[in-house]
DNA sequence: ACGTGCTGATACCCCGGCGGTATCAGCGCA
DNA sequence: TGCGCTGATACCGCCGGGGTATCAGCACGT
């Protein structure tokens, strides 16, 4: 009845995402007609028209459009649902943490010494990756907990526990002017001629335009900022790794960061759980 | 390689239901046969075993527990995607909207009228569900958004707004002596012999045992708190709703409740983010 | 000890459906 | 008006899912 099967949402996200049948098909390994079919065959189970193919191409249709998110999150569900079937197969009592560089090191430690202090406690794996991955690391399997930054980082789609929250600090050169005041606004800091804001990559590795420079970690921030060439904004435990030339100012508009332990919906694993259960204090 | 098919995610999951090839396969439609060939192609694929057969019957791995979890997530989200791009095709200018009986109306009701007021706006159906129900509602798409309630309500898995956070308050016979505090702990209300706490039915409709009386819905509670027979813990703008007859007196100790709205988790839906938008005020 | 009834696994067959090739049909364009 | 591009259709072959019949292990009974 409502039965969609994987294999045409495969066909479907290919179509979808090429608006091109014949595109789509090769991408897929396979020949156009039967692609043409199968899709053909889901429209008419689902009563719904998928695509508009009139002359010049083909569109999403409003339904298509729904059922494309959903039909992506299902096939990410699959593949992780395979990959962590097989890693507790292989790997029982070991749990990967997906992490990103610049988030609160002390924090992480103290929960993974806790932890580890634990009965049974499993062997915990900790995953480096880029500003934004943990989300995918843990929608597709290759995590099974993530460190991640409220609002930074989309939580959509998992259970999290809150560590810690904490103010934001603008990070300036000790020598500038604003380094003397107590605190300073969001407004203040902005624009600055003198001392643009550093720019991290995207998800896709590209950065964003802005005359701030291009960095792609925390040492040479550190560095550009010592040198008066750059400022940047961070949680405040951040603290921690700034040298003699760097100062701190507390930020009194900026929205706090709850650094959090998040992990997919529901999972019912018993190592997860052991982990959220330490890192709730209970 | 790992493209776990629908058909064979149905088959495991009811094998790991009924821990009984026979009865899964009649469950399924199927002969037992097919069935056994599904799970074991379906084994060697992942190269991970999910059943032990042993003498005296089958049990599930570890692994095989995984994939349990996994699996019934999927299918939920596949009935859902059907669902939800139907309804995109049949009702495309419509938004069902979860709520519990008990929730704050006013709450509501401002904010369908704010919503309706937008330019381009739904209709906004309401479905009134038993406690519990709106997520299993939204999950299997019979629903776009719900409000729901932190802490009572599991909200993994759904992307969330805050609406409102509100105190609890014990709602209390007027006669009571402690109706005439101007506030009290959880410790000073729990097991009154004389004003045992009201009994709501769970997920499955069936009750917990305890002394309170069951009930069913809030003016049955209404009755039996004005009659003196029970109280109740509800969230602080219950006061609307409350008779002469009742008091309520704030609890300093209890959890705040917050009022969110929730809906799936990446849902891009345009109507959904029109209400969203409204609902955060912005 | 031996049959009996239960389980799931295996063997074999059949047919529906998936994927392939060949071809058609609409449409833009030189 | 042909050419090139698109997706749709027609037809065919074969793989694989599902069926029946049967086997193999194991806990019972007497």
């Amino acid at each position: 009845m409502d039965t969609l099967e994987t294999r045409e949402l495969r066909y479907f996200v290919a179509v979808a995402e090429e608006l091109h049948f014949t595109r789509a098909a090769e991408r897929l390994g396979i020949a156009q007609p039967p692609l043409s079919r199968a899709i053909r065959q889901l429209e008419r189970r689902l009563g719904v028209t998928l695509f508009d193919r009139d002359r010049r191409g083909v569109t999403l249709t409003g339904p298509g459009r729904v059922l494309l998110d959903e039909a992506r999150a299902i096939l990410d569900a699959t593949s992780a649902a395979a990959r962590r079937t097989r890693r507790a197969a292989t790997a029982p009592h070991r749990l990967t943490l997906a992490t990103k560089a610049g988030t609160n090191h002390e924090l992480l430690q103290k929960l993974l010494e806790a932890y580890a202090a634990e009965p049974g406690a499993a062997e915990v794996e900790v995953l480096l990756c880029g500003m934004g991955d943990q989300a995918r690391m843990l929608r597709d399997g290759r995590a099974d907990v993530a460190l991640m930054q409220r609002p930074f980082d989309d939580l959509a789609g998992f259970d999290t526990e809150d560590l810690l929250t904490e103010q934001q600090v603008a990070i300036l050169p000790a020598g500038h002017p604003l380094a003397a005041r107590t605190s300073l606004t969001m407004a203040e800091i902005s624009d600055l001629p003198d001392l643009p804001v550093a720019r991290w990559p995207g998800q896709d590795g590209s950065y964003e335009p802005g005359p701030g420079p291009e960095i792609h970690d925390q040492s040479q921030l550190a560095q550009l900022i010592a040198l008066g060439h750059t400022m940047a904004v961070l949680c405040a435990s951040s603290r921690s790794w700034l040298w003699s030339a760097h100062t701190a100012v507390p930020l009194t508009d900026a929205p706090y960061v709850s650094t959090v332990l998040a992990w997919p919906a529901h999972s019912r694993s018993r190592t997860v759980a052991g982990l959220v259960r330490v890192a709730a204090g209970r």
